[in-house]
RNA sequence: GGUGCUAUCGUCUAGUGGCCUAGGACAACGGCCUCUCACGCCGUAAACCCCGGUUCGAGUCCGGGUAGCACUACCA
């Protein structure tokens, strides 16, 4: 009785993968995981106008990348395409053979039939009449193997003429859809057209049939996709009782929209570059129409980061828990808690996450990341050691990779002007002569860790009631260039006895 | 226009009839810490779309309204 669970994330490749699809093959993921059955995925490219080259590899790769694992179909491994499982061919362009098959099976048993109906006859059809829908009421008024007599249908088909295939709706009927997230839905057939299912003109059938063959063919047990499909969803019961799989029919769950952070709508491709934050897991070159998409992952996201926010944009978990490994998603997701209405999307809220997960990695590890922002900033051959050190100095106060240059140039780069505000502020009139006395004190330290320094600067300035925030901020200024950075001694620790004295005369001789 | 879905702080959300004086998080604001800027910690402000009904009792159930969203292609 217990169907083993096969879920599916079935793109198509007509550009870079939308954060909500990335949303939609994380939950199909969770899902999947938690109840030990299997995630698939499956291209569907049955628009070969729309087709994007490097769409289907750019996919694969952001999917890797997050750690969203394909148990079957097509995947990234070690950046190249691989075809497992038993259920393929896993591309629909590829499986045109099997798609004639069932056409054919539709129209012997009177569920469709054919039509020869131009695009332009349609659109004039449209234009005449008002909200035109070819269905049951007006379908034996069309070019159609309905209307006209069967050896001119067959003379056409066979003369090569361009025609479609059609489902025939039959009208009158409360067809009832089942959704895990939303409950009962119900929606009468008058309103739903023949929908076309095959088209001739590229011998390829449209999403409607080819997702269910498939979904079948492939023993998918949930289908978990976008709510924009729900409207469809009855259709799609309907093919499954014609093609006489009802019993098998895999439950539906039609998870909520990703809408635009401002205004109205649902999120789009352009919203990234409008608001100033990308809507793509990775950066993306379309080879098309020439366009850039920024991603995540050169925005310095890590996939933890990206995973955890877009888990929680739409379901929740029982209690007051944020951060989430993807092991405890695995164990805590579950359909029922995902939300039933549109999540704006929260761009700020990511950039916590991403502070959060940043925390947790090492030092030297963010020091590796870290080394193409150094480069970028003509630094050429830092000392990895040195960097992991002002790193670890310094991770707790971003939220990217690529932050860590502000609050760390200062290390590698030494002052050449002074940050307005700061002196305005912390350069005294006394400054000058404090620094000249500080150099004299730093000069005879007996050595250069923070303890020691501490220990001669510390009553060096109390002896002289020179207070301690007056010298130190200005002696920070020599150092940054600004009032702002880690503890003083940690800097001074960084950059040493010469460096540090080096700065402070260089200051001396521009602020006098 | 038609059909469907949805409706709690600015945002993501908790809430499944009494535990709600509506909880948490992000953002905002204030304070503490402190040589600075941050981080961190503590705190403040901030919401049940409206109208009816059911009930001893409604954010929670029902009806209507309103609003938002989706769909309405030989796109997916």
């Amino acid at each position: 009785m217990e169907r083993r669970v096969r879920v599916r994330f079935a793109p198509s490749p007509t550009g870079a993968l939308h954060i909500g699809g990335v949303r939609t093959a994380l939950y199909n993921y969770l899902f999947a995981r938690q109840h030990g059955g299997d995630m698939l995925l499956r291209i569907e490219d049955t628009d070969s106008t729309r087709f994007v080259p490097g769409a289907e590899e750019y996919i694969l790769e952001a999917l890797d990348w997050l750690g969203i694992g394909i148990d079957e179909g097509l995947r990234m491994r070690n950046g190249q395409i691989e075809a497992v499982g038993s259920h393929g061919p896993y591309r629909q362009s590829e499986r045109r053979e099997i798609y004639h098959q069932y056409v054919k099976q539709l129209l012997d048993s009177g569920h469709a039939y054919i039509a020869f109906d131009t695009p332009e006859e349609l659109e004039a059809k449209r234009a005449e009449i008002p909200n035109f829908q070819y269905d049951a009421r007006t379908r034996m008024q069309m070019r159609n193997s309905l209307t006209m007599p069967a050896e001119e249908v067959k003379r056409l088909v066979d003369g090569g003429e361009k025609y479609v295939v059609r489902f025939k709706v039959e009208p009158d009927e409360d067809v009832h859809v089942h959704d895990l997230i939303r409950g009962e839905v119900v929606i009468n057939s008058n309103i739903l057209d023949d929908k076309v299912l095959y088209k001739s003109a590229d011998d390829l059938p449209t999403y409607h049939l080819a997702n269910i063959v498939d979904d079948h063919l492939m023993e998918i047990s949930h289908v978990i996709r976008g709510e924009e499909w729900l409207p469809s969803a009855p259709l799609h019961v309907l093919l499954y009782r014609a093609f006489g799989w009802a019993d098998t029919m895999p439950e539906f769950a039609h998870l909520p929209l990703l809408l635009k952070p401002d205004g109205n709508g649902k999120l789009s491709k352009r919203d990234g570059d409008r608001l100033g934050f990308p809507v793509f897991p990775l950066e993306f070159h379309n080879q098309k129409d020439g366009t850039v998409s920024s991603g995540y992952r050169e925005s310095g996201y890590l996939p933890e980061a990206v995973i955890n926010f877009l888990a929680l944009l739409g379901w929740h978990g029982t209690g007051d828990q944020e951060l989430y490994t993807m092991d405890e998603l695995i164990k805590e997701f579950s359909l029922d808690r995902v939300s039933k209405s549109g999540a704006k999307f929260d761009y700020e809220k990511g950039k916590w996450f991403n502070h959060q997960y940043l925390q947790l990695r090492s030092n030297e590890e963010l020091a590796q990341m870290f080394l193409p922002t150094l480069l970028a900033n003509g630094i050429e051959h830092p000392d990895m050691n040195m960097v992991a050190t002002v790193v670890g100095l310094t991770k707790d106060r971003v939220n990217f990779v690529p932050e860590l240059w502000e609050q760390t140039n200062f290390f590698f780069v030494a002052p050449t002007e002074y940050d307005e505000k700061s002196l305005k502020k912390r350069w005294k009139e006394d400054s000058p002569r404090h620094m000249t006395e500080l150099l004299e004190v730093l000069e005879n330290a007996p050595a250069w860790d923070a303890e020691t320094l501490d220990g001669i600067v510390m009553p060096w300035i109390e002896a002289h009631e020179y207070g301690v925030g007056i010298v130190m901020n200005a002696f920070r200024i020599c150092l940054v260039g600004a009032a702002r950075g880690p503890h003083i001694w940690a800097i001074t620790d960084v950059l040493g006895k010469e460096e540090t004295l080096a700065r402070v005369r260089a200051a001396l001789k521009i602020l006098g």
